[in-house]
RNA sequence: GCCGUUGUAGCUCAGGGGUAGAGCACUUCCUUGGUAAGGAAGAGGUCAUGAGUUCAAUUCUCAUCAACGGCUCCA
């Protein structure tokens, strides 16, 4: 007798050993059909699999997380069947599951997969998976797995074969294709209805720069064919929002061959909306005892050989610039922080100047390879919101902790809601990677961890992923595709007060150490704007916008009043323009809802004879008249609610 | 940097061994209008750059540059 414990804690008894399957048909014919592994004690199963002995199952279907990595992973098998059936003698590196959908990694030998050939590989996946070819589990001895994957000549499955255990080896067979794999996998194929390779791009064995590259093929399966559409719908969507296309669509930023690769040229519209975020994050540092600096953008060489940046980036930078007749050698700036750390060390400073604020939205220089760059969110010129605060070692999670409030502060006003945040620490295993003492190093690492705590934020922590100096908190967004961009960033740095031999006087009249933190709410200009502009679609919030009003005259018997309403309004602080070309209303208006302006006004005859404006706001529609001193109030109100966060 | 794809007008794109096309945008003229595109005419391109093949290259080959999708990297 096996007593199964079902997720609504209901127990169900069985004579014999079951399998998930068994479990879902016991209750529902429509169950088994659609369920897709199952959860054995917390443990992902086949569905297949047998269960001997009591155990808290929960069935996964579509419907969940699990169920669909499934799937996937089942549809990388799929996609790995198709491909060796269609290019004999392909080797398979690893094809997992992610977030959405699944690649596998293949070595085609000189062959070149490119995306003319997707159809015919998903035309053979779904050939595949209508024969309904069972996924079976095989465990295996090491070495019989050795020597299927050597007489097949896979070298890459044999290199992971070496990691594992003997006695800990299972194969997954379906169809005509055999893999290492732990699985799980679904039950067979047939749940695999609709099928997308998605792209192909190169990918080096392993993660490692060093070694072969291989092809990977990424796709998506789906149970229904309209989940497919859907999906692709969706990602079109997203296309639209790319800040890339609106950047140029909003006349915000542009890139010029003739600069420089991922070098941003910003447009009036687009320093308008950048020189607004900068002035609101100003207005929240002066309040926060924040103290402006100003540094230049060279700096010599032997101020980051102090920092330590030099031997760290000193070969991946831009090369230093010389001068003609000393011989001297700049860098381009590429971190504020040794700057404002010469600043600190100009003059003696007591205990009771701390903390000390120094803040400057400082444009560093980093080069950055190539095929790096992307849009305004990977760029080799930014400006940084940089500051850098010194203060005493008990003041380092109150100092952190107000960072944290300035940052959810810009995120709550910009409704940045679902950013995740990440606590990167050092690979303590890895000596070579990082600078400073394990002591300052654990004291860094337990100051962030319980201000995350103290804050009571939802975080993640990265090992080894801390920059060179000291640990971090990252803020993370995703854009429009899903792609994880970091923003907002605060670093304790207790390595450079040491490099830099900076100091102040105690109430104890004895030298102290202060403590470093770095910190960039918005990370940098470039890529918060970009991130923005993916988030709002190209809306942005009416306080933000370069262009909050447009007027519409009907015709030009009424440019006098719109001159008038304009001044009106130019006298309240509001952005406003006039569309003085000689076109008819609908087409302004349409012009200006491309244009994504706030509030269209329109005035004709009605409008100057009442002393009225009509006003029309961006996809919302005809709003009716009003004077344009309610509309300037109208205005303010929508910015006061805005900001009131 | 690596792998793959792409590069034709300001933008979006069609075309194709015999020195180029559309729509939008732009300029001028007509039109003076009421909540998402009024009409006409015009101007605009060494077909990314450089070599090669050819009687002839924007088209084919190669290289370079850049963009795009990934990988690696990211102070």
């Amino acid at each position: 007798m096996i007593n199964i414990t079902l997720p609504d804690g209901s127990i169900r008894h069985y004579e014999a050993p079951v399998t998930g399957l068994d479990i879902a048909r016991s209750i529902s014919e429509g169950l088994a059909r659609n369920v897709l592994a199952a959860k054995v004690n917390g443990v992902v199963w086949d569905a297949t699999r047998v269960i001997s002995s009591d155990a808290s199952v929960k069935l996964l279907t579509w419907d969940d997380e699990e169920g669909k990595a499934t799937m996937w992973h089942s549809s990388a098998h799929l996609m790995a069947e198709a491909v060796e059936a269609l290019y004999p003698g392909a080797k398979f590196g690893i094809g997992p599951d992610i977030e959405n959908g699944f690649y596998y990694d293949i070595d085609l030998g000189d062959r070149v997969i490119s995306s003319d050939d997707f159809e015919k590989i998903e035309q053979k996946m779904l050939d595949l998976a209508r024969e309904k070819h069972p996924y079976y589990r095989r465990e295996i001895p090491k070495a019989d797995a050795i020597s299927h994957f050597a007489t097949k000549g896979d070298e890459y499955k044999l290199e992971l074969l070496e990691e594992l255990q003997d006695g800990e080896i299972t194969f997954y067979e379906s169809g005509h294709f055999t893999d290492l794999c732990r699985g799980p996998h679904l039950p067979d194929t047939s749940p695999i209805k609709a099928v997308k390779i998605l792209s192909v791009a190169g990918a080096y064995w392993r993660g490692d720069e060093k070694r072969k590259m291989l092809t990977r093929l990424y796709g998506i399966t789906f149970p229904k064919q309209k989940e497919l559409t859907d999906y692709l719908t969706l990602l079109e969507e997203a296309k639209k929002r790319d800040h890339r296309k609106l950047g140029r669509e909003l006349d915000l930023f542009i890139f010029s061959q003739q600069v420089g690769q991922g070098l941003p040229l910003w447009l009036p519209k687009g320093a308008q909306l950048r020189e607004r975020l900068e002035q609101f994050l100003k207005k929240l540092q002066r309040q926060a005892g924040y103290l402006p600096v100003i540094t230049p953008h060279i700096g010599n060489v032997d101020l980051y050989k102090t920092s330590g940046h030099f031997a760290k980036y000193g070969a991946d930078s831009f090369r230093p610039i010389l001068t003609p007749q000393e011989g001297e050698a700049f860098m381009l700036k590429p971190m504020n922080c040794p700057h404002h750390c010469e600043i600190y060390r100009s003059r003696y400073h007591s205990y009771k100047d701390l903390p000390l604020r120094y803040a400057e939205f400082g444009t560093v220089y980093r080069y950055e390879q190539s095929g790096e760059l992307h849009g305004l969110t990977r760029v080799r010129g930014f400006t940084q919101d940089d500051a850098h605060i010194f203060c005493t070692p008990d003041q380092v999670k109150d100092e952190f902790k107000n960072v944290m409030d300035i940052i959810l502060y810009i995120f709550k006003a910009l409704k940045f809601q679902d950013f995740e945040t990440q606590i990167s620490l050092r690979d303590k295993n890895d000596h070579e990677k990082y600078i400073g003492s394990d002591e300052n190093w654990d004291k860094a690492e337990r100051a962030i961890i319980e201000a995350v705590e103290e804050k009571g934020l939802k975080s993640v922590i990265a090992h080894g992923e801390a920059a060179f100096y000291g640990p971090k908190l990252d803020f993370m967004v995703r854009d429009a595709i899903g792609r994880k961009w970091q923003l907002g960033t605060i670093q304790v740095d207790y390595n450079l007060p040491e490099r830099f031999e900076l100091e102040y006087i105690g109430s104890d009249n004895l030298q102290h150490r202060p403590v470093m933190i770095h910190r960039a709410p918005f990370g940098s200009m470039e890529r918060f704007v970009a991130v923005l502009i993916e988030h709002c679609a190209g809306n942005f919030p009416l306080w933000l916008t370069p262009e909050q009003v447009i007027i519409l005259p009907i015709s030009e018997k009424y440019h006098e009043y719109a001159e008038k309403v304009l001044k009106l309004l130019n006298n309240s602080e509001i952005r406003a323009q006039i569309d003085y070309r000689s076109e008819k209303a609908g087409r302004k208006i349409r012009d200006a809802e491309l244009r994504k302006i706030p509030f269209m006004l329109v005035v004709g005859e009605k409008e100057a004879e009442s002393g009225t404006v009509s006003v029309r706001k961006h996809g919302e529609g005809d709003l009716g008249a009003m004077t344009p001193e309610k509309f300037a109030g109208v205005v303010s109100d929508e910015i006061a609610v805005l900001l009131d966060v």
